[in-house]
DNA sequence: CCATCAGGTTAACGACCGCTAACCTCCCTG
DNA sequence: CAGGGAGGTTAGCGGTCGTTAACCTGATGG
């Protein structure tokens, strides 16, 4: 967990309040002046730092898609010899933290892919295949009564609840932050073992 | 289940399409050109039907809640005297059908909600919110460990897994309707199980 | 000390989009 | 057999949006 301490870019910047506003208002509800009003400069001085709005969307979405990817895979690495359900447990709390963290970016993740050119669409996929199929394969080695389809399903849809933070209310609701991240936990948890009953 | 047998009207067709278009690309990245198409007419043609494209989009969102929430009274005013886990089964039971019948409502629903003018979003979170408090009451019957905020974190977390249909494939891959909707309910009862444990 | 360049600015263009206007054509009914 | 309304059509207006062009400015480094 390297923590920054530096300034974020102006880049960054951007695409923090783009995430925001695609968030809250859709892709094309949002025009540049409003993304470019946010980080105080305005409208067509963001293409000294970005190609155009479609290059912002193409970058985050695949920022996103391989950030969850990377993170399965170091989980995956660092448990050997572990049990399964303890990696899975793992990867559990790895995208819970980035639910709650980044809630923008799981909110885009999965409804503004259709905007993207062919060719980032395909490379975001390919991004997110890989990620249910890493989870699938866990799944199936703590549950191995589940077929390979019907592991693929049960793992969109415990993807389905965790990505049900923005719905939540926001933060500061009466759990906290601790206990809303146990309470998902938990309920992911039984999800998978009702599905593998 | 009062089926229809009679041709569906043109209105009727044009809500059917408008509401699978607005699903695929968002309400803004829809044309009014490409919903007439997509019911033989062209254009401005919608017009005779319909007072503009937000009247459509509240229409659906509208009918969706009103559905939702008249399906889960109906459900509770039958079921008096049964067990409360039985009621619970019977709210999944009928969110099932409903999300496994009409996906791009169900994606709709929670996704284009801001769009709408101010009077008729007010209209659809309140039929939301009652909802809502009917799960979260049926729930801390069953569950009565559960806190009021704890519980509706978990229904909403439940709706999150059960409106994960539109990403599980599309109709017609392995499980099959009947198999999805039995998974999806293994797995609701056992998110509900694990939350309220 | 001047050249360069990163990072802004405003003006404006072209495309698109929601909606209205004006008109046409059946079909039904008195 | 008028005639009127339901349900279409095409043309076009007004506004918005993404993007480009042209220009400006302050820091920086040889």
């Amino acid at each position: 967990m390297a923590t920054r301490t530096d300034a974020p870019t102006r880049r960054e910047q951007i695409l923090k309040e783009a995430a925001r506003l695609f968030a809250e208002r859709g892709f094309h509800g949002v025009g540049v002046d409003e993304i470019g009003a946010a980080v105080g400069i305005s409208g067509p001085g963001l293409y000294r730092h970005f190609a155009g709005k479609d290059a912002m969307l193409a970058e985050l979405l695949v920022g996103i898609s391989g950030q969850l990817l990377t993170g399965a895979k170091r989980r995956l690495q660092e448990a050997d010899g572990v049990p399964a359900a303890t990696v899975l447990d793992s990867l559990i709390e790895g995208h819970i933290d980035f639910a709650l963290d980044d809630r923008p970016l799981i909110t885009l993740h999965d409804r503004e892919l259709d905007r993207l050119r062919d060719t980032d669409r395909k490379l975001v996929r390919q991004l997110q295949r890989q990620y249910v199929e890493l989870w699938v394969e866990v799944v199936r080695t703590v549950y191995p009564g589940l077929t390979e389809p019907t592991a693929r399903s049960a793992v969109h849809s415990v993807f389905g609840l965790l990505n049900s933070t923005p719905h939540l209310g926001r933060p500061g609701s009466l759990p906290g932050r601790a206990g809303t991240a146990a309470l998902l936990h938990r309920m992911a948890r039984g999800a998978f073992a009702a599905a593998g009953a």
